[in-house]
DNA sequence: TTGTAAAATGTAACCGGTTACATTTTTATT
DNA sequence: AATAAAAATGTAACCGGTTACATTTTACAA
């Protein structure tokens, strides 16, 4: 069933057909209503690829992620979902298996005419990525982004503030001896929790010891290897801060096996607020990253980036707010450890 | 840049072009390359729209999801993606936000030609889907369905085995008195693993008490307040299976608040195997599901029934195994609870 | 050399819509 | 009633590819 078949139907020309569809121009609302009932009696829908390839848009945003987003991953598609729903667009993903593939697929999106836009969240190489961001002939917006903000539309959280936030919460419990496990190198996210770790000392007028500083590679294991390490020096630390909740929950665990308490022997604290770190006994003191809201924003501003509603070519930033979690691992008696139940 | 450029630039016709790009037809050896240089020196892709227009497909799978399958999401479209990856194509998800919008996306993508296929979980409104059905004009896939096995391909957990596996084991343990939480009324998975749980009792020859089926709807909440129930009943159960994981993690904060130990005091089992169960102290026995090879599955079933290497209209069903995965929680000594470091 | 089949390439219709512009109908104005 | 303007509808080109069929070129046998 086609356009044709129904304005021969109901005696009009396709035009017309076309008109109602679409609720554009001029329509006498009998012809309506007599167009309308013609196209419901023979179930017809338009095809939206004709309709794709004369109007130049898709009504679908392309997604981009890296393949290990795990917990994230749900959340931000929920949020960009949301918003895309929304506004009927749809949405295809596609996870990056490899680089080759994620370059790929970028380029493809952005040349190719398939969506309309793209939403791109590929933590590692951002050198190759910004290359290939010239080609670009339909709006793209990036999740955590470490490119030049002078350059590209991004939506980021906020990991020096949330960093710095949690770090003198741990400070004002008056602990003097603060370690922490750090993420991976040459991770921006990483990077940039330790940057507001570091931060939060400065503005406290108080100094990191080097001796407290543990690589990890934001895996349980690591978190779990570094806790005995931490453990090992001189001074101990009286608490640790984890740059993800993975190690810290790593933490917990050695902490067990060598029988250290949390938080009267150390206080741990950690960052993401994973699903699991609620269960955790004590609930680990995390920081909050409001990630389906970051998928929403993104989803939001490449959608108005399409409708024009905003300069596509204007570069933006914008770095989402944190938010502290309280649990009972750094330390504090009212927290929210039964807000589970 | 289109096609007739390229043809022109590399003076042919753009049958000749679009051969070459489809690699169909006999070529010149000589021709294609002078093309394949000229393509690339422009930077030409074809116009994926435009060629599905004319080819009737369009490589991407449309993927239908309910809201809160939250961990379940993740790995299912792991699975998916892995596999259309792999024969290159795309995705185009949807999570159901509502009754209203899931049968209408399911309409849209069966019968607009916006995609190849549809893969749809959607374990509620089973009526409806199965009317919309018979519109489809494209193959449609459904994952965990209720829906009669002659009339559509679907691919499932085999939740009856996997709880008639897991309460055998806890038969197997000794215990006399064993008790369930269940999952909603109504609700098929949960259903089915009470019929498994019936099941593994009706082959030892033994009979459920009554007194010791407590209802949930898969909430932490309700396996905390079942669990409270169950230790008021007489006789009190020595194992407990809980219809999910969730429900699982709700008794053992139960438990751990009335001063009962697992698994000495009572003996706990779950199923779904979700992430924070390696983490539970000691760590949840329960059935592992295989998700990501369930996605895995019912993408490549799909891919077949479209290249119609397996006959579309033919109605097919596979239950997916799973497996028992030994924690604490049911009293084993040797088990996984290391399993994470 | 010629004839014929195979290989290579070209022509043009088609996929199913949208829309600029042209045409017809209706409405309002004088 | 004539006329201009507005409303409604129609015509046909266009979006950018694919492909059936026609035509030309090449290869090889007689």
């Amino acid at each position: 069933m086609q356009i044709r078949e129904i304005a021969r139907l109901a005696g009009v020309s396709v035009a017309t057909v076309s008109r109602v569809i679409n609720g554009k121009g001029p329509i006498k609302e009998e012809t309506r209503k007599h167009i309308l009932k013609i196209m419901k009696e023979h179930n017809y829908v338009p095809n939206p690829i004709a309709r794709s390839l004369s109007t130049r848009h898709t009504d679908t945003i392309g997604v981009i992620l890296p393949e290990l987003v795990d917990e994230f991953f749900s959340d931000l598609i929920r949020g960009m979902d949301v918003e895309a729903t929304k506004s009927n667009k749809y949405i295809m993903v596609t996870g990056s298996h490899s680089k080759k593939n994620i370059a790929e697929t970028l380029l493809e999106f952005m040349t190719s005419g398939r969506v309309d836009g793209v939403i791109l969240m590929a933590p590692l190489l951002h050198r190759e990525i910004s290359e290939l961001l010239s080609f670009a002939k339909c709006p793209v917006v990036i999740i955590n982004s470490c490119l030049d903000k002078e350059k590209v539309v991004s939506f980021n959280v906020n990991n020096v503030q949330g960093a710095e936030a949690i770090t003198k919460h741990l400070i004002g419990h008056g602990y003097e001896h603060i370690g922490m496990i750090l993420g991976p190198k040459f991770n921006y996210d990483a990077e940039q929790r330790f940057a507001g770790f570091k931060k939060a000392f400065e503005s406290e007028g108080l100094s990191i010891e080097n001796s407290l500083l543990i690589p990890g590679n934001f895996t349980t294991k690591s978190g779990f290897d570094a806790f005995y390490e931490l453990l090992r020096q001189n001074p101990k630390p009286q608490a640790i801060f984890a740059a993800n909740d993975m190690m810290a929950i790593g933490a917990y665990e050695a902490a067990r096996k060598m029988g250290v308490r949390i938080p009267e022997d150390v206080a741990i604290a950690g960052f993401d607020d994973i699903f699991i770190s609620r269960f955790l006994k004590p609930r680990l003191t995390t920081v909050h990253v409001p990630v389906v809201e970051l998928g929403q924003k993104a989803m939001r501003y490449l959608l108005k980036m399409i409708e024009k509603e905003i300069d596509p070519t204007k570069p933006y930033r914008e770095d989402m707010e944190t938010e502290i979690v309280i649990g009972g691992s750094c330390g504090c008696k009212n927290n929210n450890s039964e807000e589970f139940v």
